[in-house]
DNA sequence: GTTTTTAAAAATCTCGAGAAAAAACGTTGA
DNA sequence: TCAACGTTTTTTCTCGAGATTTTTAAAAAC
């Protein structure tokens, strides 16, 4: 949490070693479900991919264990770390009563300046939506809904609640994206940041909190309908 | 949390790789304050006191970003996570939420099995603590509250909640650790802890929870009471 | 005396090669 | 046909050396 090379740090300082870019990159791939979850990671193979020395790479993937997006076991290397629907419903349920509880923070916490940063992030995201159509630049609207729900709760003071939560988050997506070529959505989401966005500057922490725990919930629920079969393509390891 | 390598694994296994022993060798001496809050940690030097290359030293490093006791800044080496008087309250707070929730659950789902262990461990506790009355083997006391809390959760079935809970009480170790050699204990810790054993055996989560939260709390309160010189010299950076 | 510039020293970051372990493969025997 | 064994191949783990960058210290300029 206190460092720039792990998780949770600010996304638009620049990489400034090769450690640093090959962690990115890793990540990303990991998260967008290149790599497959429970892939092997061969060294020898991946330094290649990545342009990097076997140790440099080594390096990257000790620091995705933080992410918990890598695992690895004694002398037999390292994998993408696995998936299951059981491991989806306790990142969702955890991070439900993590995040309102720091929502609830924020709202009795938030000054002036917090209530501008959450209309701003609101605004981008709005029109991240509305370029969408059809598009599919889905990068953008991922980025802008991330800064979304982070500004929402930045006013809360606990860091390690944030940090726990940036962690989390970056599971999430990671599922989000695995069940979204198998389901397009089907929520209105927009209604649902509009209603979260106009509870919180309203100062109403309990339905702001009710509105995103039912949100976090309905994109686990959207996942779970999924049909097993299909499902389990994409998770086998 | 689903790894080998890094923070909240099973403490019985022995490592089979030198950065494994490095990772280990390094996190003990930085919780046990050998290494003092946000010294820098040179490669070069380092390497050769763990008897180590390099690269190993690096992962090792790397692998101790993960549970937040180091921190690492671009291309300026890494450092010793930093303490201060407010992240432990922050420590202490989260980990206050987080670990009555996770008893909470622990008490609603634990079975027959789960009793036995924590008999256990209070037994095994109680007997670190009669042995301790003079001696200085602070060490086996220390794991074995370790594993006391680790056993009261154990039943609660998130594994997201017990990995962030892990990393929380290893942090609250080390503040406990700095603020030791300044104030001995003045609590009745034993009276504590029996408390919370008979209430979650009686399954009253209730009280369980409020006896946790207090114990917990009153950790930090001792450490907050300590003349403000004092402990800045502990903390100093 | 203070600030800026410049040069030397130290530390970080990175890579490729060699030893140890695990996995893959074919062979032998029942 | 199947299982057990030993060899070969692959992969992981580890180390030391070289290129950049940062830090330190001294010298020069204001």
């Amino acid at each position: 949490m206190a460092n720039n090379t792990s998780s949770g740090n600010s996304p638009t300082a620049e990489p400034k070693t090769l450690v640093e870019t090959a962690y990115r990159a890793l990540r990303r791939d990991i998260i967008e479900g290149h790599l497959a979850p429970g892939e092997k990671l061969r060294v020898e193979h991946l330094k290649d991919d990545y342009g990097v020395g076997a140790g440099t790479l080594r390096e990257a993937l000790s620091l995705l264990i933080s992410d918990a997006l890598v695992v690895s076991q004694g002398q037999r290397g390292f994998r993408v770390a696995p998936v299951s629907l059981e491991d989806f419903e306790d990142i969702t349920k955890t991070r439900v009563m993590l995040e309102c509880d720091a929502l609830r923070q924020s709202i009795a916490m938030g000054d002036d300046a917090w209530e501008g940063d959450l209309l701003a992030a609101f605004h981008r995201l709005t029109k991240a939506e509305e370029k969408r159509i059809g598009t599919d630049d889905r990068e953008e609207w991922e980025e802008r809904n991330r800064i979304f729900h982070e500004v929402l709760i930045s006013a809360c003071p606990s860091r390690w609640l944030k940090h726990f939560l940036s962690i989390l988050y970056q599971q999430a997506e990671r599922y989000r994206r695995l069940s979204l070529y198998l389901q397009p959505i089907p929520r209105d989401i927009h209604a649902e940041h509009e209603a979260l966005m106009q509870a919180a500057m309203a100062r109403d922490a309990d339905k702001a909190t009710a509105i995103l725990g039912e949100h976090i919930l309905l994109t686990f629920r959207s996942v779970e309908q999924i049909p097993k079969d299909q499902l389990n393509e994409k998770l086998a390891a």
